[in-house]
RNA sequence: GUCUCAGUAGCUCAGCUGGAUAGAGCAACGCCCUUCUAAGGCGUCGGUCGGGAGUUCGAAUCUCUCCUGGGACACCA
C-alpha cells in the first residue's frame, strides 16, 4: 500500500468507526466510505459525501448526520488535520502534509515501477486487439486500436493484472484467396500481361508491390504453372509476406503481441469440432435449408446464424467460436476483445455464441473503437481500402512521427469518434499536445544536468523544507499515480493516464515558473526539490511509457 | 426500418460507477525571459452540457421520448 492509500485508507476507517460510534446506522448497513478530491482547494484536500449517503438509512438531514460523525470521530492515528461541514453536508478533510514526503521516497526507490499497484489481484487477462486481416496494409482505425489496445494492456499490467497480449491472424477464409488472386493479377501485369482484377480483389500498393518482386526473382516461372499450384504458391507467399509486414508495423509502432494465433491452426487441431460439438450438446444447434444454424436468438441475438453453408463451408462466426471457446480453455479468467466500430454488429451474436458454450457472457468484454476522420487543411480526407487509398499507419507516422501518434489516439476514449488533424498532430509547436508533455521531462532532465555540473545532488534528508503551494501541489499529483493507473485498468479506460500525464505536465510547468529548483544559498532546499523534480520526471516517463510515447531528455 | 455509439466553450475533447460555482488543450486578447529549456507560466474572454419530460435532497452523469451525426444489420470476413 502506497502512502496515499494508507492516508485514504486511515481516514475512511476512522469515518466508518465515527459513523457507527453515533449509533447513525448498524454495521450491516455501513456504506463503504467514498473519498474524492475537492475540485477546489480551498475545499481541503479530501471531501466525502458519506452524511448525504446516509440520509435515507438515518432518516436525519445530512447536516445533522454530518454534525454527529464529528462529535464522534478521533483524528489521533490518522492523518487527519482538520474536518468540516460544508454545502448541502459535504464533510471537508485537510490533511497533515508530511506523508507526501514518503511519495518521493517511494517514487525514488521504486523508479520505474512506480506507478505499480496489485489492484487487479493477478487476473488472468487476456486482450485480442488489432487482428487485422492479412491482406493488405495497416490503416488509420488500427492504428487507433493498436495505440489503445496496448496502452489498456500496459495499463493492466502495470495495475496487477496478469495479461496476455494475442492476435488472431485470420488466414484461412475468403479474403485469402482473394489476396492469392489479387497478387496473381499483379504478377502478370508485372511481366506486362493481362489479368482481369475481381471485383472484391485488393488494390493496395502492397498488392502490387509483391507482384512485381515475384516477377522479378522468378520471371515467368509461375506463369507455366497450373492454376491449381499457382494460386497455392501466391497463397502461400502472400500470407507470408503480409504476416511479416504486420508483425513488423506494429513492433515499429511500440506494439508487441505475446502470441499471434492462426485460424488455420483452429482447424488443423479439431478444435472447430469441439467447439461444434460442445454447442450441440447443449442443444443450441439445428439444421435447416441445408445449413447448420446457431440459435443464437435464445441468448439475445436479432437472428439465428449459420455455422456451416449448406456448401459444407464454414461461415466466419465458427471458427471465431471455437477460437474463443480455446482462449477459456488456456485458462484466462477474463478475455478482452477490441473491434472496430464496423464489427459492433458482431457483438450480440458472439456473446450468444458464449452462452451457448455454457460460459457467463461477462467473461467476454468487448471494447468498440470508433471511427478515426482524417483531416488536412481542414477538410475530410476520403478514404476507402479496396481502392488501395486509404492512409496506412506507416504513411500516418511518417508524416506524423510515432509519438504525436501514438499520444493522439491514446489521449482520446475509444468509444467516441475522432476527427484527427494531420496539420495539428504534425505541427511542431505548442499546438501540439504531446510537446506539453514531454517538453515538461525535458526540461526536468535539463535542470538535473545543471545540477550535476554544479555538483548539486537530490537528497530526501530533508524534505520536511516543501512547504511552497506549487511544491504540495506537484507532490500531491505525483502520489495520485498509482490510483489514476489502477482505475484506467478497472474502467478499462487508458485515456485515463493520457489526461493525467497532461494535469503532472501542468502542476509541473507551474512549479517551474514559481520556484527555481537550483540554489546555492539554500542546500537543504535545492536538494529536496532536485528529490521532487527526479521524482515527477520519474512519474512522467512511467506514464508516458504506458500510452507508448518517449519521454526525450531534450528537445 | 431495427440495433448501436456519440452530441459538453469558436475548434478538438475530458468529466458520465449521480454531488459543491461544468474542466483541459488549441484559437482570441493582455501580461511575464539579466534567473534551471518561453514547445513554458499568469490572467481575461468564451457553455440553454442537442431539445423536452421524469427519478432524486442533488442530474452533463440514471430512465423515457424526440432531433442530429457515425457505424452495423449475409449461407462476406
Amino acid at each position: 500500500m502506497n502512502a496515499v492509500e494508507k492516508v485514504q485508507q486511515s481516514i475512511k476507517e476512522a469515518l466508518q468507526h465515527a459513523v457507527l460510534k453515533a449509533e447513525l446506522v448498524t454495521e450491516e448497513q455501513l456504506p463503504s466510505v467514498h473519498l474524492e478530491t475537492p475540485k477546489d482547494k480551498v475545499n481541503g484536500d479530501y471531501a466525502t459525501n458519506i452524511a448525504m449517503q446516509l440520509t435515507k438509512i438515518a432518516k436525519k438531514n445530512p447536516r445533522q448526520i454530518a454534525e454527529a460523525i464529528i462529535e464522534n470521530l478521533t483524528m489521533d492515528g490518522t492523518m487527519m488535520e482538520k474536518i468540516d461541514i460544508a454545502g448541502p453536508g459535504f464533510m471537508n478533510i485537510t490533511v497533515r502534509k508530511d506523508y507526501l514526503q514518503d511519495v518521493v521516497k517511494a517514487v525514488l526507490s521504486e523508479k520505474e515501477n512506480y506507478g505499480r499497484t496489485a489492484s487487479g489481484g493477478n487476473e488472468k487477462i487476456q486482450v485480442e486487439f488489432v487482428s487485422a486481416n492479412p491482406t493488405g496494409d495497416l490503416h488509420l482505425g488500427h492504428a487507433r486500436g493498436a495505440s489503445v489496445g496496448d496502452s489498456l494492456c500496459n495499463v493492466l499490467d502495470f495495475a496487477g493484472y496478469d495479461v496476455s497480449r494475442e492476435y488472431y491472424i485470420n488466414d484461412a477464409g475468403n479474403q485469402i484467396n482473394n489476396l492469392a488472386v489479387s497478387i496473381e493479377v499483379r504478377y502478370f501485369e508485372a511481366l506486362g500481361l493481362e489479368k482481369e482484377m475481381p471485383e472484391d480483389g485488393y488494390r493496395g500498393q502492397d498488392i502490387i508491390q509483391i507482384g512485381a518482386e515475384l516477377a522479378k526473382e522468378h520471371g515467368d516461372k509461375f506463369v507455366h504453372m497450373s492454376d491449381e499450384e499457382r494460386f497455392q504458391a501466391f497463397r502461400t507467399h502472400g500470407l507470408k509476406v503480409e504476416l511479416a509486414k504486420l508483425q513488423k508495423d506494429l513492433a515499429d509502432f511500440r506494439v508487441n503481441f505475446d502470441n499471434w494465433f492462426s485460424e488455420t491452426s483452429l482447424y488443423e487441431g479439431g478444435k472447430i469440432d469441439i467447439a461444434l460439438n460442445k454447442l450441440r450438446e447443449n442443444g443450441h444447434i439445428f439444421e435447416e435449408e441445408g445449413a447448420t444454424w446457431l440459435r443464437s436468438t435464445t441468448f439475445g441475438d436479432d437472428k439465428d446464424r449459420v455455422l456451416i453453408k449448406s456448401d459444407g463451408s464454414f461461415t466466419y462466426l465458427l471458427p471465431d467460436i471455437a477460437y474463443h471457446e480455446n482462449k477459456l480453455a488456456r485458462g484466462f479468467d477474463q478475455l478482452i476483445n477490441i473491434w472496430g466500430a464496423d464489427h459492433h454488429g458482431y457483438i450480440p451474436r458472439m456473446k450468444a455464441a458464449f452462452e451457448a458454450l455454457g460460459y457467463n457472457r461477462e467473461k467476454l468484454e468487448v471494447s468498440v473503437i470508433q471511427m478515426v476522420q482524417l483531416y488536412k487543411d481542414g477538410e475530410k480526407m476520403k478514404m476507402s481500402k479496396r481502392t488501395g487509398k486509404a492512409v496506412t499507419m506507416r504513411e500516418l507516422v511518417e508524416e506524423v512521427g510515432l509519438d504525436a501518434v501514438r499520444y493522439f489516439f491514446g489521449m482520446r476514449s475509444g468509444d467516441s469518434h475522432m476527427d484527427f488533424d494531420l496539420d495539428l498532430a504534425v505541427s511542431q509547436s505548442n499546438e501540439n499536445p504531446v510537446y506539453y508533455a514531454q517538453y515538461a521531462h525535458a526540461r526536468i532532465c535539463s535542470i538535473l544536468r545543471s545540477a550535476e555540473t554544479q555538483g548539486m545532488k537530490a537528497s530526501t534528508a530533508s524534505l520536511d523544507v516543501l512547504q511552497s503551494e506549487k511544491e504540495l501541489d506537484l507532490l500531491k499529483k505525483i502520489g495520485d499515480f498509482p490510483q489514476v493507473v489502477a482505475d484506467a485498468a478497472k474502467l478499462r479506460a487508458p485515456h485515463r493516464v493520457a489526461t493525467y500525464i497532461q494535469e503532472l505536465a501542468a502542476t509541473f510547468h507551474s512549479f517551474y515558473n514559481a520556484d527555481k529548483v537550483l540554489n546555492a544559498d539554500n542546500m537543504p532546499l535545492t536538494e529536496a526539490r532536485l528529490a521532487l523534480v527526479t521524482s515527477a520526471r520519474q512519474t512522467i516517463a512511467n506514464a508516458l511509457k504506458l500510452i507508448g510515447v518517449s519521454a526525450p531528455e531534450k528537445m
